[in-house]
RNA sequence: UGUCCCGUUGUGUAAUGGCAGCACAGGUGGUUUUGGUCCAUCUAGUCGAGGUUCGAAUCCUUGCGGGACAACCA
């Protein structure tokens, strides 16, 4: 049977589209779907977060629904205001909104302080004097089962007592923790008696100095969800291990109450792998710290704000979302695929411009000195609305180095002794000459044109095997291009045991041009301007890029079946 | 030698007991004033073994393989 096509484009066949259609159709939480999208403050957001923003947020679309933003800031230690500012940005610039204000887990911590008393109360949790050394041996292993604390059963006067003077700062960091009583045996070690509040003398970004006990994750990120009403709280793999706890706590705290409308529900998918790139935000870091790379924002990075400044739009980002898909079994998706998403939006959108990267000069003998012919271009033979433009045409003109060959193979299309080539959108031309330095190398390019094939002329119907890029010598401007090669030379540069990821840096990831010669046009490109520099690959001026010198960023090369086919042989 | 999760073309993802499909990557041909785009076309897959069933990628058993879990991180 036929799909109308409009429903096919808005059907959602990921996992968790079904899971959630199933709690509807249930009536479960009244109905209601709301989402979240919880960074913790504590680095740049990175692509994998991209599909992770765009599932939550996705799914508050299809449902019209909400998606919240919240901060996972329970540890003051790594935290900082640069993060939250930059995340928030970050997802703005993807394209989404969330409900009301952005919110905070640290928003919560009288809430969650109330309910652990509650838990104390109940029995269901007691303060550890021990080391974080000894917890941990007591811990067992996920083979050996735990051994219980010789403080696990306090009174429940002493353990008030005692989490009341932890708040109040009278401990050490380290001295005393609270800590859930569940089961020290468990299979699942975060069943065994986890950590729910812990001693860190140091202020918070936004409660500033009121607290010195911080709420761990587990016990937090439940009741937040909770709190905010979240009825599907979506989360990476790693994760499903904790989903008994989850629930715990959440049976705690509501423990006596009656049963609320919303009950949220852990849903845990798999992670996004890039090829060639490390992911981790500690990794990352790593590179930004030792200036390994120009910061978070390096265009080599996989951070949101680093692919900004490559050149991708937020168009690209969640086209990628969309395609790479959304399951529970562990995945690494190519590159390429990135790179196709970017060049299929650019592609449509990119206007077409000429520059010449690596230039060399081409004199038309027969062409008049002192005169300019200004050539009309389409701007993007993908979109007529976007017009043409005027290109100026003289007698002396650069193009690409590698369009010339001495000693061409048949197979190459371009310039070469006795060869004829066109121009795009200028004349037909043939080379007649050409002259090299002392080093052999090609200084200059001579060759005639045919005034009859001027674009738009009959004669210029004529077939042509090559059509080259070029600007005017005296028109032109240059400007300054950096290519950017993949960061890791290897595909899992985190996936050797013994080998440090820094190892397989590319040392070839950067590389500067200067001195490339660019069209008039150019001259008023903004930053973060996407261009199309004809034959080559889509541009993107630096952000970095001032008024006086441009700067532009390869984004991503075109296809290229020429120098794939010719590096076969 | 624990608990949990996961195995579908090279990569990713559909098919939820009824024709194994889509995208990327790769190959070939065509169109083209970008060796781009576009169009056509090809290559290639259900981890293994049993079982249930008229019928299994799908359900069951079992084997094998991969991953997660032992921060006072999230």
């Amino acid at each position: 049977m036929e799909k109308d096509d409009a429903v096919k484009e808005n059907e959602k066949t990921n996992f968790i589209y079904q899971e959630i259609d199933k709690d509807l159709l249930d009536n479960k939480n009244k109905g209601v779907v709301l989402t979240r999208f919880p960074p913790e403050p504590n680095g740049y957001l990175h692509i994998g977060h991209a599909k992770s923003i765009c599932l939550n947020f996705g799914i508050a679309q299809h449902y019209n629904a909400g998606c919240n933003l919240r901060f996972d800031d329970t540890n003051p230690i790594k935290e900082d205001e640069e993060y939250v500012d930059s995340i928030q940005e970050d997802v703005k610039w993807l394209g989404f909104k969330w409900v009301g204000e952005p919110k905070y887990a640290s928003d919560y911590f009288d809430q969650l302080y109330l309910w652990a008393v509650k838990l104390i109360k109940n029995g269901k949790a007691y303060i550890d004097d021990q080391s974080a050394d000894e917890i941990a041996k007591q811990k067992g292993t996920p083979t050996v089962p735990g051994v219980e604390s010789q403080f696990r059963n306090r009174s429940v006067e002493v353990n008030l007592d005692l989490f009341e003077r932890m708040k109040n700062g009278e401990f050490k960091e380290g001295e005393k923790v609270l800590r859930a009583k569940i089961d020290m045996a468990s299979p699942n070690m975060h069943m065994r008696d986890p950590i729910m509040y812990r001693i860190i003398h140091k202020p918070h970004h936004r409660s500033g100095n009121k607290w010195c006990i911080y709420p761990m994750y587990d016990y937090a990120h439940g009741q937040s969800d909770f709190i905010e009403g979240i009825t599907h709280s979506i989360c990476t793999l790693e994760f499903e291990v904790h989903r008994p706890l989850y629930n715990w706590f959440l049976d705690q705290i509501l423990e006596g109450d009656p049963i609320p409308d919303v009950r949220t529900r852990q849903i845990e998918f798999a992670r996004l792998n890039l090829n060639y790139t490390v992911m981790s935000k500690r990794k990352l870091l790593e590179l930004v710290q030792k200036g390994i790379v120009d910061g978070w924002n390096d265009p080599r990075m996989p951070t949101i704000s680093g692919l900004r400044r490559r050149g991708y739009t937020p168009e690209s980002i969640r086209m990628f979302a969309e395609k790479v898909g959304v399951a529970k079994r562990d995945n690494v998706i190519d590159v390429a695929l990135l790179e196709f998403c970017i060049r299929e939006d650019l592609n449509k959108k990119a206007m077409r411009v000429n520059a010449v990267l690596d230039p060399v000069k081409l004199v038309i003998t027969n062409y008049p000195d002192d005169m300019a012919e200004w050539m009309e271009t389409p701007n993007n033979p993908e979109d007529e609305t976007m017009g043409t433009r005027k290109i100026p045409f003289s007698k002396e003109l650069f193009i690409e180095r590698d369009d010339f060959m001495e000693d061409p193979p048949k197979k190459y299309f371009r310039l070469g002794p006795d060869r004829e080539v066109r121009l795009k959108s200028a004349y037909i031309i043939k080379c007649t000459n050409y002259i090299k330095d002392a080093d052999g190398r090609i200084k200059e390019i001579h060759a005639t044109y045919d005034a009859e094939t001027r674009s738009g002329m009959p004669q210029s119907q004529r077939k042509v095997k090559g059509t080259l890029h070029w600007v005017s010598a005296k028109h032109c401007f240059e400007a300054d291009v950096q290519l950017y090669d993949r960061l890791f030379m290897d595909p899992e540069p985190d996936g050797h045991k013994d080998i440090d990821f820094k190892e397989f840096l590319n040392p070839q990831s950067l590389t500067v041009i200067s001195g490339c010669k660019l069209e008039p046009f150019l001259k008023d490109a903004k930053p973060l301007d996407h261009f199309q520099f004809q034959r080559i690959g889509y541009f993107t001026v630096d952000s970095k890029s001032d008024g006086k010198k441009l700067i532009f960023n390869k984004t991503v090369g075109l296809k290229d079946s020429w120098s794939k086919n010719s590096q076969k042989e």
